[in-house]
DNA sequence: ACGTGATTTGGACGTTTGTCCTAGAAGACG
DNA sequence: CGTCTTCTAGGACAAACGTCCAAATCACGT
């Protein structure tokens, strides 16, 4: 396999086009475009493009997985890795102001869909709420780790919601300190 | 004109399933289907699809306007006002479930598309951010009033964002429940 | 009853979409 | 060098898209 384009990188540049620009806007010629190969490429690959789709969610289950299983490897306590959590909003400022974080958008895109893969997107939110909620157990938290985790992931889909929409890095920056602020005084 | 189509109606159906199934997936199908009347007709009253959704921005502008003006006419106090918004989310929960914030979701399809009406549609947006600055600063917080009114706007976008993903009820009512507490902390 | 302007229809148009096929290039292996 | 498998290019295909138009229909003043 010499310049062989890989299923991976056709998995890449749907991720980053996905993200960008959802979901349904973007085409196959998108895709192809971005990597210079032709159109037809795709058949020997995937047969459909929600094949495509489940694969990009597939690499953002597994990335988003391993992500979150090497914060909790790390020494730092469960507060410190919540406080990891919500810094994402600032180092990811740029990208979030301009496309809105990448798991939200998408559940809310193929939830106005009806699409299918639904649930598996879906089911990378649930990965960060249930990380969120093992952390505010091993706070001491365990009756409430659920609602508190719910509560945090809300806070920063609000924060990165309105980001992208006003493209305010000092907003970001203002409520994640307020998270934090939130998260000392639990 | 007699069982003549307004234009009115068509912007209204537009307003429905742009909400339902997001700008880009609707189709001039879909309207026509919705009011039964022939896809040609849409060249009479609207040159372009852009067009048909300026229309509906606008309509949103009015009615959101009006809302926010008779809310300030009530004889109510300031915090009063600020509740009856924070309570939107439970009046309204079971659309919100089924189909996110017809504010927030709006503005993120039109940032992924890069339309030229996205500031249109953050226009609405900024509608609630200002008129909920005018009543924390009613509440003598002018200082901090649209800091506040950004971070209770985040809230409510983000228990909109995950409702829609986890349609859980009970979601909402308890985080409504904690954005009056932190109301009547202020 | 008639004519005029407003409104609606059904379809044509060129483009783009996702899907699918075939011919051939490129690689591994004998 | 030859053969077999793996991969790619380019385009065909029907369907759907937004746009646009000519012809028919409707409402209404006279």
């Amino acid at each position: 396999m010499g310049g062989a384009i890989t299923r991976e990188q056709i998995v890449e540049a749907a991720d980053r086009l996905f993200y960008a620009q959802g979901y349904d806007p973007t085409s196959f010629a998108d895709i192809a475009a971005a990597l210079r190969i032709s159109r037809g490429n795709f058949y020997y690959h995937f047969k459909t493009k929600d094949e495509i789709l489940a694969a990009v969610i597939a690499l953002r289950l597994d990335r988003t997985q391993a992500m979150l299983a090497g914060w909790e490897a790390a020494g730092s306590d469960p507060a410190g890795r919540i406080r990891g959590f919500i810094r994402m909003l600032v180092a990811n400022r740029a990208p979030i102001m301009r496309h809105g974080c990448p798991v939200g958008t998408l559940c809310g895109e193929l939830a106005k869909l009806d699409h299918p893969a639904r649930d598996q997107a879906n089911a990378v939110m649930a990965l960060f709420r249930d990380w969120l909620a093992r952390q505010f157990t091993a706070l001491g938290r365990e009756a409430e780790a659920e609602a508190l985790a719910l509560h945090l992931l809300a806070r920063s889909q609000g924060v990165a919601t309105l980001a992208n929409a006003f493209r305010d890095e000092d907003f970001i920056r203002r409520e994640v300190a307020a998270m934090e602020a939130w998260l000392d005084a639990q």
